[in-house]
DNA sequence: GTCTATACGCGGATAGAC
DNA sequence: GTCTATCCGCGTATAGAC
């Protein structure tokens, strides 16, 4: 079967159904977000996932019903991590002053940047990517939510827009840091966060 | 010739040689940021471009040595519009408060997103993948090199960083504005403007 | 200089052995 | 359940006619 066949949402819908946490649906989760990272996405194909992951291409399709099926996945689990850690980070700053949620906010997106940036930006791409597809996205809409309700709680207007721009706010300049190697996270992270409440300042 | 190899660095020499602009090299490139726009990276193939320019695949292979080049061309001219747009921004707040070069930075940065979204997107994440080699990335280090003395004359500190991150939170937060498909550009300007000030405001 | 036709390799996906 | 072998389509690139 064709990639670009598979994109248009059949055998997606599989994917959830097999989402037990195998060890091997792991490894190859992994040998996939390793390929991302070293070729980008245009390296990355089912048989180098396959041999990263040591095992074969057909053991590769047993696991998942298609490539397209891998990426989502891993954008999937992206998404369900940043998740968690947001609510978090809400639950942590609640009650306190609007800087102190901004602060949480951003360390989150700055930490999760650091971890794998190469990683982390490829994933960001895709997930924007309107022939991607973004069923699943509920989650992520879910996460938007309860920033914009936190926002809210302090008198931000706009409380939607201000949560999204504020993520990919952060999301973009950890990641300029990044790629100039900066390793300072805490400098980063005041950097972003005075930005972000400039940003806020007239909303 | 497989895409892989002619990556990695050959042809794409050739291509500054064959630049002058042709009216089929124009319409190639054209149909090529159409396929971009539509179809994504993955839909980018020499098949769609050619037809879409109302060509044949062998015709595109007399203007461009191959796929790459014809991605890397429009990468180029991309770069370079910004380049001189960046440049007579610069030149038009000369002499006027930070907050004038801002403003027209930010302004720049704006109309160069909202006037084809989808294919900025791209071309900012092809441009800065690693994988795609950087060559030709001196029109751009040469402007972020004016942005930054022109910072510099305005005191901030650490100017060279500065301008990239201007740049960055400019490109992406348009970007943000444009997928929920607002359209009052003064706005957005306004918004960004004031969260380039707030980071600029530590520096 | 532009086309059509084709070669050829890459890679997605599957069959079938073990 | 994992492998190897294979199918086959897509897409890059070229040959060769006009």
């Amino acid at each position: 079967m064709a990639t670009r066949i598979s994109r248009t949402a059949h055998d997606l819908r599989k994917t959830p159904r097999q989402r037990r946490s195998t060890a091997t649906v792991d490894t190859i989760l992994e040998a996939a977000a390793r390929i991302l990272e070293t070729q980008g996405l245009d390296g990355f194909n089912t048989n180098a996932v396959a041999t990263r992951a040591g095992i074969s291409v057909g053991s590769l399709y047993q696991y998942f019903p298609s490539k397209h099926a891998v990426l989502a996945e891993l954008v999937r689990r992206h998404r369900s991590r940043t998740w968690g850690r947001v609510g978090a980070a809400i639950e942590k700053s609640r009650g306190k002053p609007l800087t102190f949620l901004v602060r949480a906010l951003v360390e989150v997106a700055v930490d999760q940047q650091f971890e794998r940036p190469a990683l982390a930006r490829t994933l960001d791409y895709v997930e924007a990517d309107p022939t991607f597809g973004d069923q699943g996205a509920d989650d992520l809409k879910q996460a938007l939510e309860q920033i914009a309700r936190a926002l809210r709680a302090h008198g931000i207007r706009d409380p939607k827009n201000a949560a999204e721009d504020l993520i990919v706010l952060a999301r973009s300049l950890t990641d300029a840091a990044g790629q100039r190697l900066e390793t300072n996270k805490t400098a980063v992270a005041t950097r972003i966060a005075n930005a972000a409440l400039g940003y806020l300042a007239q909303r």
